[in-house]
DNA sequence: ACTATCTTTGCACACGTTTGTATTTTAACT
DNA sequence: AGTTAAAATACAAACGTGTGCAAAGATAGT
């Protein structure tokens, strides 16, 4: 194991100085074509790799963006993840994914690290557990342009992309208010967190239109799990008014409670009917299959990555036209 | 937006060199408690962070990994993605996931980033179409430590992390056999990658050893996903001997399979028997449930994790005991 | 052939840290 | 009080690039 090659190194072997190699590496037209070649060939020989170190602490370019995600395994956000990787990489954008594990300490420690390392951009999409924007705003001191979506620091200017749950959860509840479901409850997560309290703002408000008596909210701290909506439904049937109808805010806990439905023998969907957010896969294989909320991974992604490209060109001034609204809409299937 | 805070910003406030402020910051003996009191008292006021640019370029610490997946959004990898983050996290790593999209270009540019931002160490598993490890070589010659996880480059001497694919093939196909199943097929993926070969060794020699006539084996070289698996069944029912059970290597083409034999009135398992490597939380999901095989990501993880740091701390000599291997298990469940 | 312009290369400094060595200040011991 | 050792700080160089500016070399126009 040999001492990395530098643009030195190469300058040494040619009898030049370093900044005209420099200057040909990087296709300057300040220097002589022929040097150029000479240059190119010999960075190829040996296999020249430019120390980004370097280059950024010089404070140049940077194409490497910071994605904080809760959880990486969430089908949700894992589609996200890989959308904006190969978005990122045709625009010549490299993207680093870091999980918070709905953990608000962890949270904080990967954004330090983000300014520590120098990230030219960052997209994030909070912890459950996140309670406080101070490091969120530290970027911003920094002068790292932030894009959120999907969860959202709501007390900061800076861009959000996310979907309308006020309305798509209205809606869900509406549809089956008019199927004629009684009783519907709410699975969701902690309010603090814009995309949770809106679903249940929605749901509140269709129960209110119509004048709807029953209302249960199962608020969800934990990280959400198959295990988790499989107990959430043993509860809800052991109350002294049992629900007949589900809303569920996660994947995993809707295939929880699938499967403790079948398991238990509830009829789908006529002793219980299921909704639930997030159009995954499973949500057609199972059987029923479950009518789901789908919302636009490729939409999310490209706009959130377009937006934060704009800022990293400062093509864009913040607080404007944000946030972006993309639009959600239900897939009806054979739960409901 | 103001200029970032250094260490030599601190240092003229309080009127010290910067190099004091350095081993301040860094709980060097050799400076006094109280102007470190000082010195911390001021960074935290102005809210410094490192700039690690500086740190690496200097050539001291490290503590970034990074991790090449083919795929973000498929569950055995994304699982192993989020493991492995956490366990990082805990040793004090940071961990960049990068996806190579089962493309060939893609990961040698990867590797290449990786190289070019002197990451501490990479852990990897390779694409689909990966026919050459010159890349990988490269990070040898770096100085890089490189730890294979799954799906491997067989040449290199590197540590690399797996499953007993031959075996757990063999021992799936014999299953199959004493159960009375005459004719498997076998849906795996390229056999220049070691996983799909050994499973199609494993696969071929029970075969042999049973004395059992019908082989069929279909390769897929495209991504894994459930349109496929789909299509291949569609494929498979319409060949003049049609198979009666199927070994499938992703998860997702299995939920394909198992999709469309409902679609075709096929009765599982008593028309078609299935196996599917990769037990993810789906198979216990459908109706019927999967059998499956059980490779399990916390060991993958834990193993290729241990294994890269001792390298990074050079506790370690290449090419001893390695390849390493995991045991997986088959769960036994409805579909065969 | 001589000046003017353009092209090509060299020089030196800067980015923010870390670290070996030199220098100063403080403490300890006769 | 005077010498010595120890502790604390300052100095300077280095990591690999990029860039404004100066210098040198080449070309063109009279």
């Amino acid at each position: 194991m040999k001492r990395r090659i530098t643009i030195k190194d190469i300058a040494k072997e040619l009898n030049i100085h370093h900044s005209t190699v420099s200057r040909a590496l990087r296709n300057d037209p300040r220097v002589n074509d022929s040097t150029r070649d000479l240059v190119i060939a010999s960075a190829r020989k040996h296999e020249y790799q430019t120390n980004m170190n370097a280059v950024q602490l010089r404070g140049t370019t940077n194409h490497t963006i910071a994605l904080i995600v809760p959880n990486i395994n969430h089908t949700f956000f894992s589609d996200i993840v890989s959308q904006l990787t190969n978005i990122a990489y045709k625009k010549g954008f490299i993207i680093s994914v870091f999980q918070s594990n709905e953990n608000f300490e962890q949270e904080i420690d990967i954004v330090n690290t983000i300014i520590k390392q120098n990230y030219a951009g960052v997209i994030a999409s909070i912890s459950k557990a996140t309670t406080d924007s101070k490091h969120f705003k530290l970027l911003e001191t920094f002068g790292i342009p932030l894009v959120f979506f999907d969860r959202v620091c709501e007390d900061m200017a800076t861009p959000k992309v996310l979907i309308d749950n006020y309305n798509i959860s209205f809606e869900a509840t509406e549809f089956l208010i008019n199927k004629g479901y009684k009783k519907i409850a709410n699975l969701t997560g902690p309010s603090q967190i814009n995309v949770f309290r809106d679903r249940q703002k929605g749901y509140n408000d269709a129960l209110l239109k119509h004048k709807v008596i029953y209302q249960r909210e199962m608020i969800i701290d934990e990280d959400f799990t198959v295990e988790l909506g499989k107990k959430c439904l043993i509860d809800l049937v052991s109350e002294i008014e049992k629900p007949d109808a589900i809303i569920s805010s996660s994947i995993l806990l809707t295939m929880g409670i699938a499967v403790q439905a079948r398991d238990i023998l509830l009829n789908i969907p006529d002793d219980l009917a299921i909704i639930g957010f997030g159009n995954h896969l499973t949500s057609s294989i199972m059987q029923p299959q479950i009518t789901s909320i789908y919302q636009s991974e490729t939409e999310i992604s490209s706009i959130s990555f377009d937006i934060l490209e704009k800022m990293i060109n400062k093509e864009i001034s913040i607080g404007k036209e944000f946030p972006i609204v993309v639009k959600a809409k239900i897939i009806f299937r054979e739960s409901c």
